[in-house]
DNA sequence: GTCTATACGAAGATAGAC
DNA sequence: GTCTATCTTCGTATAGAC
């Protein structure tokens, strides 16, 4: 924030880059800090130089998550509100999708417990939510919420569909952006 | 199998049935047999009568799951193939969704490594591939089969959207069927 | 900043009495 | 079938030297 500071903190990204990759693919209550300083090829305690414990692991890591949903919401404020508007953040949000927020979308996916954990004492539930009340407005029926979600979890959802199959990233891609389209089609 | 035998194991379902509610508002992982049997009001001990261990249940779970899956196969089978078989068996399985596959969705949902590593070993991963396959045939091209895939997968797309969310079951099975139609309209 | 060593509790699992 | 120990391993976390 402070613009220009020391170089430092170089092992922190890395600690975190590794993290997020085991903690999706064991998920975080199955991953140990061993596990995680194992492959980073450093001691247990060392880690322990960088974070004060998981705990503040997986927090750093949601950090860096919520800024492109805020990002999102700002998009939204500067829109000119009406009924084409859900398709065109949604499909905004879908196709700004990056390895990093792919990365992001497998790890809440295989955490859901702890996500929902994190959510009821942070403040992670919710930033979408906020969007779709800006978007359809505060008095929209349950329904259309959910649907309004669903159309931007699709990229979620074909990451899902894929386990398993030999499917590329540009297949995913491509069956969620289509999947968006139809679920923001006009009644 | 072999029809009627004494009572016996009323409490292996009941131990089921808990054990399903725990692991998925907390994940396999981050439930102990501890948990468990406290909850159950019994030792942990009495839980190693009926059970060989934590994997030993958790396996007993996805059986009964698999069951669903084989009844949708056969019905597929029986069916007349054509460019609307997918939306009717696709609807088919939406609605016959009940209490226990919600459970069950909310589990896989929440335990997304623990269902992977399962899948590696027993044969979990390919019930709904074998299906997508029997509709679209063996050389539908990627896209169209993640497409498909979704359009099975709308209630556990549905429940994850409603997450946090004050909806009833009503209002997410109807999201779900209102995607499932969506996501089968022909192009 | 990274290491060795270690404390301490919780987890899965077993033995054997009742 | 259910209980009371008890074993062993693993997990998070800390102390303190280098």
């Amino acid at each position: 924030m402070t613009a220009t500071r020391r170089a430092g903190s170089e092992t922190r990204a890395e600690i975190l880059r590794v993290a997020l990759e085991l903690f999706t693919e064991r998920g975080f209550e199955g991953t140990s800090i061993r596990d995680l300083s194992e492959a980073l090829g450093m001691t247990k305690s060392s880690l322990y130089y960088h974070f004060e414990g998981k705990e503040a692991i997986i927090q750093a890591l949601l950090a860096s998550r919520r800024a492109e949903v805020d990002e999102l919401l700002e998009w939204i404020d500067g829109q000119e509100p009406g009924p084409e508007l859900l398709r065109r953040a949604a499909l905004r949000w879908v196709d700004s999708t990056g390895r990093e927020r792919i990365l992001g979308m497998r790890f809440a996916h295989a955490n859901g417990p702890t996500m929902a954990r994190l959510a009821a004492q942070g403040g992670t539930r919710g930033w979408f939510d906020e969007a779709i009340t800006r978007i359809l407005g505060p008095d929209a029926p349950m329904p259309s919420r959910l649907r309004a979600r669903m159309a931007f979890d699709t990229v979620s959802a074909a990451l899902f569909a894929a386990q398993g199959q030999p499917a590329s990233e540009a297949d995913v891609l491509a069956a969620a952006r289509a999947a968006t389209i139809a679920l923001t089609a006009p009644d």
